[in-house]
This record gives C-alpha cells, sequence and structure tokens, in this order.
DNA sequence: GAACCGTGGTA
DNA sequence: TTACCAAGGTT
C-alpha cells in the first residue's frame, strides 16, 4: 500500500471537480461520449457540447438512428471531427453487437471506432468500477513527478509506466477506481503542465520531484504544433463552412474558403476519404 | 515509433 | 506573438 493512496483519495473527495459524466445518474453511454470528446479538448469546452449531445441522443440507439452529418454537426468546434465519425460508428457497433449497451470488458471496449488503450481502460474504471490501468497525460505527469521525480512523462507511454502504475493500483476494484480518477483530477487541478500549484498538493510530503529541488525537463522538447496554413486548418475551414451550411454547397464556396488550390483538393478529398464530407451531383458538397 | 488529425485558451 | 497544452487514436 503506497502512501499515495490515502491522500489522494482524501483530497478527491473534498476538491473534484462536479462534472456530468461523473453524475451517479451517468450512464456508461454518458462516459463513453465524455471520453471521446475529451480526447485532446478540454473540460470547458466539451461541457457544453457534452450537455447538448447528451439531450439529442442519451443512448447509442439514438445516435446510430442519426445520420452522420447530425453527429459531425454536433460536434460543433471541439476539434478533431474524426472523433465524432468514430463515436457515430461505436453506436453502430454498440446498437449491432451489444444490444445497444456499452460493453464492459476491456476487449470488447478497445474493440469499438475511437476507443484506445485508455478510453477503454477509463470506461472499464469510471462506468463500470473496474480495477483498470488508467494512464493519461494526468495520470502519467503526476506519477512522472511524485515517483520517479522528473518533471514530465515519456513522449509515449513505456512499459516501465505501466509496471510502475499498476504497482499502485489497489487491488479492491472500487478503490482501484476512485484512485485512478483521483490521481487524474489531481493532475489536472493541481499538478498541471505548467504552473503546478505544489501549495495545494496532497502529496507534497512524498513528492520525488519536489524532493530534488524540481529539476527540469531535460529531454527533447514536443514537436511544435504549428497550425496556420497547414492541411489541418485547410480542413477546418472546409468543413466550417459545410458544418454552418443549411444546405449542400457549391464548389465555388468550398473555393473560396481556402485559396492554395493545390492543398485545398488534397484536403477535400482526404476529408471525403475520412467519411467527414460528401459529394453530390452537380458538384456540390455536403456533410455525410 | 512518428506523423497526422482541430481548436482555442494561456503565458 | 509564438509556444505550449488539452481525459488520445489511427495509420
Amino acid at each position: 500500500m503506497s502512501q499515495l493512496h490515502a491522500p489522494v483519495l482524501a483530497w478527491y473527495q473534498t476538491h473534484a471537480r462536479s462534472l456530468p459524466w461523473r453524475e451517479p445518474s451517468a450512464s456508461a453511454w454518458g462516459v463513453l461520449v465524455s471520453e471521446l470528446m475529451l480526447q485532446q479538448t478540454p473540460v470547458v469546452r466539451v461541457l457544453p457540447a457534452y450537455r447538448q449531445w447528451m439531450r439529442t441522443w442519451p443512448t447509442a440507439g439514438h445516435l446510430a438512428e442519426a445520420s452522420v452529418g447530425e453527429a459531425i454537426r454536433a460536434w460543433g468546434r471541439l476539434g478533431y471531427p474524426r472523433r465524432a465519425v468514430r463515436l457515430h460508428r461505436a453506436a453502430t457497433v454498440i446498437v449491432a453487437d451489444h444490444d445497444g449497451e456499452v460493453p464492459s470488458s476491456l476487449a470488447e471496449l478497445r474493440a469499438l471506432p475511437g476507443v484506445g488503450e485508455y478510453t477503454a481502460a477509463a470506461v472499464a474504471s469510471f462506468a463500470f468500477g473496474q480495477r483498470q490501468l488508467v494512464l493519461d497525460t494526468n495520470v502519467r505527469r503526476v506519477l512522472a513527478r511524485a515517483v520517479a521525480g522528473v518533471e514530465l512523462p515519456a513522449r509515449t507511454v513505456t512499459s516501465a509506466e505501466r509496471e510502475l502504475a499498476g504497482t499502485l493500483l489497489p487491488s479492491d476494484p472500487a478503490t482501484a477506481a476512485g484512485w485512478a480518477v483521483g490521481v487524474m483530477e489531481l493532475g489536472a487541478l493541481v499538478c498541471s503542465a505548467a504552473s503546478p500549484a505544489c501549495g495545494a498538493c496532497p502529496i507534497t510530503a512524498q513528492c520525488r520531484w519536489r524532493e530534488l529541488g524540481y529539476p527540469a525537463h531535460d529531454g527533447p522538447r514536443r514537436r511544435a504544433q504549428t497550425y496556420a496554413g497547414t492541411d489541418r486548418h485547410a480542413r477546418g475551414a472546409l468543413l466550417g463552412v459545410l458544418r454552418e451550411a443549411a444546405e449542400p454547397v457549391t464548389r465555388s464556396r468550398l473555393d473560396a474558403a481556402w485559396t492554395h488550390h493545390e492543398q485545398r483538393e488534397r484536403c477535400l478529398t482526404s476529408l471525403l476519404v475520412d467519411g467527414l464530407v460528401v459529394r453530390l451531383a452537380h458538384d456540390r458538397y455536403s456533410l455525410p
């Protein structure tokens, strides 16, 4: 039993944010929706989209009945709209293969579109109370600092991280689930990437990084995420036109949204391939 | 393993 | 202003 458990569990009880997908009434479907939306998108921006989404499609069955385009439009500006397509496809699989209920096994969750190692463990833990290794960016950062004594974790999850997290995971499922969400919340609210609030941290006394004098990250910096002028930027501009349009749009409307001809063609093709856009007759375009 | 996939807030 | 970051997944 680690010295980290009790302080983190107690801290979570008094400091956890009240979030709709954490309510006792939240369904496994709600948890799954929240996890997809939260992939690389901050909580504050997810909240309104999540509420609207769950009002519109309270179950996987409801979403499966809707068109992909409706899902993409409801995704709004959360970013990475392929996640909306994946969530819609996941709903279809849930209806077809799981009688409309979000599966509880890690393997079945992992098989859903858009559900990777982290999301499968998160849903199994948060929605079903299982003992799972929930290794997101927050948990990885907290463990890197508190246990490994370094400012930031490696670029990708390492086997050493999995072993460490596994060692720290309480044996009792309910406690393990509480620990998982607690460490994650601690990383989100206190042990943040840029400016950790060590004065408010419940485990400063056990923190190796603090003990070592807060050594700065020495490895290579993360690759800068340039955006202006990239294909992501162009795709966003093109899709934005279709998202805001009530009717299919003409080719000239898309041409006006991104002037660089070659890049526009490449991105439009990739949007079609990704299932985010469909081409209709007379060279008109719309959401699927 | 690394590149790619949106968007907006913060320092 | 540029750089970094945000509950990752897929190829």
